[in-house]
RNA sequence: GUCCCCAUCGUCUAGCCUGGUCCAGGACACCGGCCUUUCACGCCGGCGACAGGGGUUCAAAUCCCCUUGGGGACGCCA
């Protein structure tokens, strides 16, 4: 075949849902792992619905994503003199026709034929009529009456329609603009596509565009139609079952990397590989993996996925990503030093980048307050004397994790105490809560001056209780 | 209603094209255990599926047919 090359045609009509990021994601990377072209399309032929608001919206998602494009934007409102070649043309040479028929006039042929049980269509009245243009008067495509146009698509096999559940549809619209199906066959044939990877709701379309490219004497490119992604109730992924835009994800603290990894996932395979990298998925991608079956997003194992890149992704780079979240959460981080080792703690607890923030708070916005339950266990009477000893043997240790953990084991042994006597009430002055990071891990983030300081508003908390 | 497509654990899926190595493998979730100074991580184990029925075959999750179920399309939306 030569370069592949692919497109990913959204309508501005809203933002980048998952469904639509995950389209864009198969033809990208089909693109990327052949070195072929990947192309952006804006199809904004509906002049009522498409808004700059949404184009903006569907480059910020594919942005965060990390899909980026070789050619385009482009966009179908600049081109309508092309298709309005290609109308004329198509009239010309007898594959479409005027038509003037009413919308009012239409419904009633669809009632009718829905009544006798048929497939509602436009009953071809004005076929032979011979019209000319005239106000109000739409084109229409001649479609073969009999007969049935077939492809062979490339996760579904060959599929083929009767020509006969297809009505003559129209191609220009009344005022003068191209439909989606014209726009998209001229389109894709002009951008020399030739690989489409698009969602499933566009079978029923692909023989129209099919017999438009036919009729134009053209050859036609190949298409792979991808499930659906549906909800939990396994109906069409909608609002109602949450998060649908992909920017909601980024909001959550999802990882890009992680995004793209779980919705390459959910509809493709690569043995039983489940964690891959962005250039794993350019390197493995294989649209022959693709499944046949729709499936069900599920958030779950997006936020486990999530929470393996978290752990893998070198420290440095989790840091990067976490810095918008700090600001959002109105945490200020020390140096980018003591951030990397305190996100070095974070990771294995935290599933997104929202959690990891806030799980970093204690470190650099001070503590609030104690956590009651484990304050009751925790700060005893006697733990004040505990503390004062730690502080004084604290005072006297290098915050390294090796003379740290020599510390609390003298300590320890000095008191003559179990570890958890210890223990409990430093992490509970240090974090204010009874679930941390590791304590010695926990120390050498926070420093000396920092941990002495929060021992003494410790001690002198246990002590105002009396 | 008509047409198109789909059908393996609750979910994502491997296997299906090129039948036997599958009393079906992995992951998420769930349950249990281990590790342990907390919470986690990690590790080990468990639960759990070939929609149903007919064929073809020595042999079917894999091939064929039917049924059922699900999804999609049927717009002067894309």
């Amino acid at each position: 075949m030569g370069e592949i090359i692919t497109r990913f045609p959204p309508s501005p009509t809203g933002y980048l849902h998952v469904g639509g990021a995950r389209t864009a994601l198969f033809n990208w990377l089909y693109a990327r792992k052949t070195g072929g072209t990947f192309i952006l399309r804006i199809e904004d032929t509906d002049l009522e619905r498409s808004t700059e608001a949404s184009v903006q919206a569907i480059f910020d998602g594919l942005e965060w994503l990390g899909i980026d494009w070789d050619q385009g934007p482009f966009y179908q409102t600049q081109r309508f003199d092309l298709y309005k070649e290609v109308i004329d043309k198509l009239l010309e040479d007898g594959h479409a026709y005027w038509c003037t028929c009413t919308p009012d006039e239409i419904d009633v042929m669809r009632e009718t034929a829905r009544a006798n049980g048929a497939k509602p269509k436009y009953n071809g009245k004005c076929r032979h009529r011979n019209l000319g243009p005239g106000n109000g008067a739409v084109v229409r495509f001649k479609v073969p009456l009999s007969g049935s146009t077939a492809f062979d698509d490339m996760v579904k096999g060959r599929i083929s329609i009767p020509n006969a559940e297809l009505d003559d549809f129209i191609i220009q619209r009344s005022d003068g603009s191209p439909t989606y199906n014209l726009a998209v066959a001229v389109d894709d044939l002009t951008m020399k596509v030739n690989t489409i990877l698009r969602g499933d709701d566009h079978v029923n379309n692909t023989p129209k565009q099919v017999l438009i490219l036919q009729a134009m004497g053209e050859t036609v490119p190949t298409y792979g139609h991808v499930p659906m992604v549906l909800g939990a109730d396994k109906a069409r992924l909608s609002k109602r079952h949450g998060a649908t835009s992909v920017t909601e994800y980024r909001d959550m603290g999802i990882l890009p990397d992680a995004m793209i990894n779980y919705l390459a996932r959910l509809g493709w395979s690569c043995g039983d590989q489940e964690f891959f990298t962005r250039e794993d998925l350019i390197e493995k991608f294989d649209p022959d993996h693709i499944g046949r079956s729709p499936g069900v997003f599920d958030v779950e194992k997006l936020l486990a996925i999530n929470h393996d890149h978290i752990q893998q992704k070198p420290t440095a780079e989790v840091t990067e990503a976490l810095l918008p979240y700090l600001e959002k959460a109105g945490i200020v981080a020390g140096d980018r030093v003591q951030l990397e080792k305190a996100v070095k703690t974070l990771a294995p607890r935290s599933r997104t980048l929202v959690d990891m923030a806030e799980n970093a708070r204690f470190y650099f916005n001070g503590i609030t307050g104690y956590d009651a339950k484990m304050a009751k266990k925790a700060f005893k009477p006697e733990a004040a004397e505990v503390l004062s000893v730690m502080k004084a043997a604290l005072g006297e240790t290098e915050f390294t994790q090796e003379a740290l953990s020599a510390t609390f084991k003298a300590v320890v042994e000095k008191l003559e105490v179990g570890f958890g006597k210890v223990a409990m009430p430093m992490r509970l002055a240090v974090s204010g809560t009874g679930a941390s990071p590791d304590m010695y891990e926990m120390l050498e983030v926070l420093g000396q001056e920092e941990t002495l300081k929060r021992i003494d508003d410790a001690v002198a908390h246990i002590r105002s209780l009396g």
